[in-house]
RNA sequence: CGCGGGGUGGAGCAGCCCGGUAGCUCGCAAGGCUCAUAACCUUGAGGUCGCAGGUUCAAAUCCUGCCCCCGCAACCA
């Protein structure tokens, strides 16, 4: 039976440009989200943008523009960037959208209110007027604003609190069971804050502090805090609480949560207990991802370190693949990672170019000469070989361990530049040159099918120069890798290679 | 006792969950090959796997304690 998945990134707050953090989540979730579609799943990917709040109202504040001006200036740099990058996402969602997004936000908000979840309290608080927030007596240094050296001020507000205290236990069992959280020191860091117990969560603000935003249907006095208007947006997507409700994508799919560690609390903890209340089922898992660094050092703006997806791809000339390849490869799912240019460069140089994009090229040169023709004989070792490095590839994916999935693709083409040296096909002549080479050329035609996930567009390349019948359709969001494709010699209709060409060009110093 | 991650040859990392010849990339040395994008292959030098105990026939891997880095601590991916 076909299987269902439907796999989510969060939304990225667009008060700035995007950087190389948002840049791992999507291309963590998009090579995901291909592995799905080539193995044959039905699946639907969404992305996105979470467009209000202070941060945002104050940046436009600031740019002396309005917060609307603002996030339709923004957004389409992350759209921009996405497609360059390959992210291919079905749906991108924007918090903003009247349309799609709102409906089922304020729909979610009643049914929260008539499940008796949401309560209207005073809160107590102190506010800087500096930060134009809220602090806590933690965030003091000496009574005083560290950020402004100002005393912050005691206020009153009105705000809509939902009731979190009360689903501590609930929360223990789910994540216990049917929660799945990868990696697991995630779960265990979750469980740990359960064990404090937890609190009720601020779930609006007064207009007059926050006006950018959704306003709390019924009471237009206050705007929706982040989380009934964010969060939903993983099922305003599918037109939940509307008259065009897509539940399958729900329903009846396996749901993925792809985030960043810094928001997982929220999403093993408020966003179930939000469901709950609203009688909607509980998502299956969560994918965290960790942070980048840059050079070794935290990104920021204050040491200038920040990097911007833009350059590393004008640095390959408008190429995705060696980012993405850099991503998989050199930062283990969940883990921390840095980003440097030297290491990209490296393993562009190393990985990508001599050895993938090299390999490829001695063989078809070679059999170019020889007038392109192929002929691939069974074999029970080849046979035998290829089984085991596709249960490889796959068991690596199903435990979310993409580094391992790719780094066997790069272990074997390693082990192919070796046997090709020893198996000298320049010094062999007519049918035994010939078997030879179609050997290698098969072995790089199950490689390219692997790395399909990972750079695409340069594995679609490869299968092209290989000749590949089916080539073209490769980059397809239908097309499937077939019981034939992952067997030896199972590919009847390919007969020749094609023209040899350059897959990773030497960049200019 | 707030929570978590990390400390492995010159640099950067994997391995640790499920103990059993210490692996990868770059760099370095020597040799080979010549099909190829001056790419490829082989061999070698270089590590008491943070420190100290413990469990075990056997520990980078499990347990305990300590030291040092780095994040997070409710809206910075």
């Amino acid at each position: 039976m076909k299987k269902r998945q439907y796999v989510t990134t969060a939304i990225d707050y667009p008060n700035a440009a995007p950087h190389m953090g948002h840049v791992l989540e999507k291309v963590l979730a998009d090579v995901l989200v291909r592995w799905f579609r080539l193995r044959g799943d039905e699946v639907r990917f969404q992305i996105g943008t979470d467009e209000h709040g202070i941060k945002i109202q104050q940046t436009a504040e600031k740019e002396r523009m309005t917060p609307k001006a603002l996030v339709d200036r923004n957004v389409p740099l992350f759209q921009d960037l996405y497609r360059t990058l390959g992210i291919s996402a079905d749906l991108f969602i924007r918090t903003s959208d009247k349309k799609v997004h709102w409906p089922t936000v304020e729909a979610l908000w009643k049914k929260l209110q008539d499940a008796g979840v949401l309560e209207k309290r005073t809160y107590t608080g102190l506010y800087c007027s500096g930060c134009e927030r809220f602090v806590t007596k933690k965030d003091l240094v000496d009574g005083l604003c560290p950020d402004h050296q100002i005393a912050p001020q005691e206020v009153k507000e009105e705000n809509w609190f939902f009731a979190l205290s009360t689903e501590t236990t609930w929360l223990k069992g789910l994540l216990k069971k049917e929660y799945k959280i990868t990696p697991s020191f995630r779960k265990n860091e979750t469980f740990a804050l359960l064990e404090q117990g937890l609190e009720d969560v601020s779930f609006s603000r007064p207009k007059s502090s926050l006006s950018w935003g959704i306003p709390v249907p019924g009471d237009e006095e206050q705007t929706m805090y982040v989380w009934c208007d964010a969060l939903t947006n993983y099922i305003s997507g599918l037109g939940y609480f509307t008259d065009h409700e897509e539940k399958k994508w729900w329903d009846d799919a396996t749901i993925t949560h792809v985030i960043g560690k810094d928001i997982a609390r929220f999403h093993a903890l408020i966003w179930p207990a939000m469901l709950k209340a609203a009688g909607v089922r509980i998502p299956d898992q969560l994918l965290i991802h960790g942070f980048l660094t840059s050079e070794g050092q935290k990104m920021s703006k204050s040491l200038g370190n920040v990097v911007k997806p833009e350059e590393v791809l004008a640095h390959f000339n408008g190429n995705p693949d060696p980012l993405r390849f850099y991503l998989s490869a050199e930062v283990p799912v969940g883990n921390d990672g840095d980003f440097s240019w030297k290491r990209i460069d490296e393993l562009y140089d190393s990985k990508l170019r001599n050895q993938l994009g090299n390999m490829l090229n001695r063989v078809l040169v070679m059999m170019k000469k020889d007038g392109f023709g192929l002929q691939i004989n069974s074999s029970r070792a080849f046979d035998d070989q290829v089984v085991l490095e596709w249960k490889q590839y796959d068991e690596a994916f199903e435990n979310f361990e993409l580094h391992k999935a790719i780094q066997q693709v790069t272990v074997w083409i390693d082990r192919m530049n070796a046997a090709f040296n020893s198996s000298a096909p320049w010094k062999l002549e007519g049918a035994a040159r010939a078997n030879v080479l179609s050997e290698f050329a098969e072995m790089l035609r199950h490689a390219s099918l692997m790395l399909l996930p990972f750079i695409p567009e340069s594995a679609q390349n490869m299968s092209t120069q290989l000749g590949l019948p089916y080539a073209k359709k490769m980059l397809e969001k239908d097309f499937v890798i077939t019981k034939e494709m992952r067997t030896w010699g199972a590919v009847k209709d390919w007969k020749r290679v094609g023209e040899p060409s350059i897959l990773f060009p030497p960049l200019l110093p």
